[in-house]
DNA sequence: AGCTTTTTTTGATCTGTGTCAATTAGTGAT
DNA sequence: ATCACTAATTGACACAGATCAAAAAAAGCT
């Protein structure tokens, strides 16, 4: 039950906001490696406790062949995809607590391009040397199985209300879900760290980016966030839960 | 190898288009299963074959506790949930040789009502029976690992497309869609029964039903589609694609 | 610091698509 | 068949949001 986790990093610079492992995605499955080892600690080579990862730098690439799911322990990760059109366009962002790169698992190949949007850090989960991690296969399976239909029940939800609601709505819902995000992994629930621009944002939502801006303001004069350089903070949840909700 | 699969329905009265076991997605699994019983066949109460699903009967309901997963044989199903304001949105369709439930695996509840649009046919495949039908447990999970891949893979792409697509490219780019997936399961390429209604094409790609009838007849009059009641024949497929993939 | 470059905001149009309304076609029942 | 009811088409109009353009603010860089 107790696991070597989370040990304090080198430097004693804490890093803004990071997520304790009984709140992260990955969980279950250290969870499964640890028990096979009984207390003994995961052997190196399959799990790597917290990579830190630069502002800007890839952590893998689109079409790259598969290797590793990696869990987000703090900062955060946007991911691109490319239309034939070679535009850019955001599929998603990564938080604390996600974990990037599962749909691998079926695929051999990642499906998207990965990027820090800050100084981040991660584990890095080794998937060609699990199977030799002892232990059952089957338990580790069943947890990828479990993960896998979580990503596709949240996917399925996401779709559903970017199509059909308004970019006033997306934008509520999309400030809702970070701060529902981070809730759930334990972290703070007013005051969330935009770190992705407003394109970024924009492209995700399918909406241009002076449209984002202007909706952000709007926000903003009726006191419903208040938004400083890329920190936002939550005033009127109740308010926004209304907006994203309302036909 | 070759399996007691697809014998001749009772009634003679062949379905319109049915997929053959090698092109259905149930297939690996079908495969294992097999194999496990080495040439004697799947045992009873494990997969059902060829069950027959009268229009409008409503295969899976939202919420209901997950037993089967169901490959479509022939005919079509339309999957749908309810959003907060309690109106219906349609959230995919389901062809022969598509799966159907399959995220149930992980969620343990479906997470959408189906509805068959036209007299179909089904098999069945109940999960609860499965760890005791022989044969690895892993074998089988790998192939469901896979299948939840595919699922998230093919959301994503779909998701990408209407996000960021007008309503002409999101018509031209659905049509394709049905297309190719018949064309996958060894059907017709060209000419595809368009069983949902209007208002079902537009609630899933999140548009008004009048933009969906007008843009097809625009489509007609441009002759990319011959379109007779509920018939499309794709007439130029190029131009379809030019269309869709236009940024 | 000062400079350049990028990002964000704000304003002014323009257009695609939703909405309302009316007609036509299709479907099913008796 | 005829009727009733639902689905599909077509038109007129309004408005949300895209696009174009320019100013303001932030972020990098030397």
């Amino acid at each position: 039950m107790s696991r070597t986790c989370c040990l304090p990093s080198a430097e004693q610079r804490t890093p803004p906001q990071e997520v304790a492992c009984n709140d992260c995605g990955l969980d279950p499955i250290c969870q499964v490696l640890d028990y096979a080892e009984s207390g003994s600690g995961i052997p190196d080579g399959i799990l790597i406790r917290r990579m830190p990862i630069p502002r800007g730098e890839m952590l893998l690439a689109y079409n790259q062949p598969f290797r590793a799911i990696y869990a987000v322990k703090s900062g955060s990760f946007k991911a691109m995809t490319w239309d034939l059109s070679s535009s850019e366009r955001v599929v998603g962002f990564f938080l604390p607590g996600d974990l990037i790169g599962t749909e691998g698992l079926a695929v051999e190949c990642y499906s998207y391009t990965v990027r820090a949007l800050e100084a981040s850090s991660v584990c890095r989960l080794e998937i060609d040397a699990l199977p030799q991690a002892g232990r059952s296969r089957e338990a580790i399976q069943d947890a990828l199985i479990a993960m896998l239909g979580q990503e596709i029940a949240m996917n399925r939800m996401v779709t559903t209300s970017l199509i059909q609601q308004n970019a006033e709505q997306r934008l509520a819902a999309f400030i809702l879900s970070l701060a529902r995000r981070s809730g759930i992994r334990g972290l703070d629930r007013q005051e969330l760290g935009l770190s992705m621009s407003r394109s970024d944002i924009a492209s995700y939502l399918g909406l241009a980016r002076e449209t984002v801006s202007r909706i952000l303001t709007r926000f903003h004069n009726s006191k419903l966030i208040e938004l400083r350089k890329h920190v936002l903070r939550v005033l009127d949840r109740g308010a926004l839960e209304r907006l994203s909700a309302s036909s």
